[in-house]
DNA sequence: CCAAAAGTTCGACCCGTGTCAAACTTCGAT
DNA sequence: ATCGAAGTTTGACACGGGTCGAACTTTTGG
């Protein structure tokens, strides 16, 4: 048992519920390039993955600025595996709440350079 | 005589080709709320309609801004009759370049209260 | 027990973009 | 020939959001 168990802490950040969230949350999560890639890369690889195992163009600190609003938006699933905290896309959720927009963009080739 | 009646009266705007238009390009476009009402108005109504019937909760020059952003993504075909600026929606065309987004977006419920 | 690894938090900064008012242009009607 | 309607253009401004470094926390490994 771990002293974060003991302690009754719980580490797994809040996740909101995905009937609550607006497009316009959505819109302005994926509008940027950083988080694009990351959601691209989620996809991609199917399987859970860890922050620092996606390469960024950013610092540490940007990156979990990134990966929080992205949680916030209900795009991601984020739990911790020892120091790690591993990030999972909700894709079949999302996808209820807000149908086809996610396979249009993923199917969606997107150059990271900006307009 | 004024340069543009020397240059013919082309008083239509320039329109990009389709196959220029980046993702980025479009997310930026359609992350502002304003926006998507023009185009949620346009598609809505299924015939052209000039920039000031719609109504929009900010000012004409910022409604041209708006206008101008929308075109440059290609989401809309700008034309004038008149003194009246037209708009109408590049549907078949935008969807033919990033398939199923916009039946995605419009589909969507949009509460206009931001995030 | 100590140190390294992996993220987070906390300011601070800065550039983009949405906003408006004012002046201007173009067209249609009178 | 003039006036009003409809947009555009041009500055100017303000606020938000992406960015970073530094300090901090938690866990794992030696």
């Amino acid at each position: 048992m771990t002293a974060a168990a003991r302690a009754g802490r719980d580490r797994t950040p809040p996740h909101p519920d995905l009937a609550t969230i607006t497009l316009q949350q959505v819109l302005e999560a994926l509008v940027d390039p950083v988080r694009r890639c990351i959601v691209r890369h989620l996809h991609s690889t199917g399987h859970d993955v860890a922050c620092g195992t996606i390469e960024l163009p950013v610092s540490k600190s940007t990156a979990t600025h990134h990966f929080h609003v992205l949680r916030e938006a209900g795009l991601i699933r984020q739990y911790y595996a020892g120091t790690s905290r591993m990030n999972a896309l909700r894709l079949e959720e999302f996808d209820r709440a807000f149908p086809g927009l996610l396979p249009a963009l993923l199917a969606q080739r997107d150059g990271d350079r900006d307009a």
